[in-house]
DNA sequence: TACCTCCATAAACAGAAACTTATATAATTA
DNA sequence: TAATTATATAAGTTTCTGTTTATGGAGGTA
């Protein structure tokens, strides 16, 4: 799940999907995306670093030059992958045990009585 | 782009995946949700509100309960039609007009040349 | 009518994120 | 060696986000 929150974090900013778009024609050196974004290099280069921190970018030194790399393949098995994690049976998964539990038990007909007996849950621990 | 933006920022919160993840179960009222993942109630329906914002909840109300059901159509279709934006010829996409005349135009050899070309380009303007 | 339940929203605040400016470093070139 | 290029990173500032606390309103119920 972490994973996940991290590349949606990493994706869910404009100048990062800019990047990626282009990174997806080729990889590209940062003073390449510097002259075809027009923006400046920190930005860039921070920008770069949170993708790559996702996994998202694979960075590859060539002299005093750096260029990016885009992983189709992480990509890939993240935007699948969050497909099969939503459609899997949520009993499966660790992650979920205690909510998972808490929803078995729930009262749907009324609220309080599923707040109720989520606090005696609690309590019971 | 920018609804890629809005989703991605809604699914990049651990909470919000939290309630995604409970809503492929079934439906949901915000108490039951509330119960669940023994959270606060307003903290629980911010949350639903970014996610319905980025159309990846639909609520429906039901007497003095409100239910959300998650659109797995609208999760499919931004999960894979960002695939296809990433692979489909930068030339053709409307929003990346500037930066496909500018990275054809990349004398890759150098970046200073990339850097003074695109000042030209957008001199020229 | 009076109370209660369910929910939304506003205010306030703390922490995170993004951008600019400034600086440092490693590799290149003059 | 000195100057330049390419990049990373740090500091500072502003804006955005997530959370709690507080409030209000709509719909049931006693």
């Amino acid at each position: 799940m972490e994973q996940y929150v991290r590349v949606f974090k990493a994706l869910g900013e404009p100048t990062r999907i800019k990047i990626l778009r282009l990174l997806s024609v080729r990889p590209m050196y940062v003073c390449e995306l510097e002259a075809v974004l027009q923006m400046s290099q920190p930005r860039i280069s921070q920008h770069l670093r949170v993708l790559k921190d996702a996994y998202i970018l694979k960075e590859n030194k060539e002299a005093q030059k750096t260029f990016y790399i885009i992983s189709r393949e992480v990509m890939e098995n993240v935007l699948n992958g969050f497909q099969d994690f939503l459609a899997a049976d949520i009993t499966t998964l660790p992650e979920f045990r205690e909510e998972s539990r808490r929803l078995a038990g729930l009262d749907s007909e009324s609220c309080v009585a599923s707040c109720k007996s989520a606090e005696n849950d609690l309590a019971s621990q």
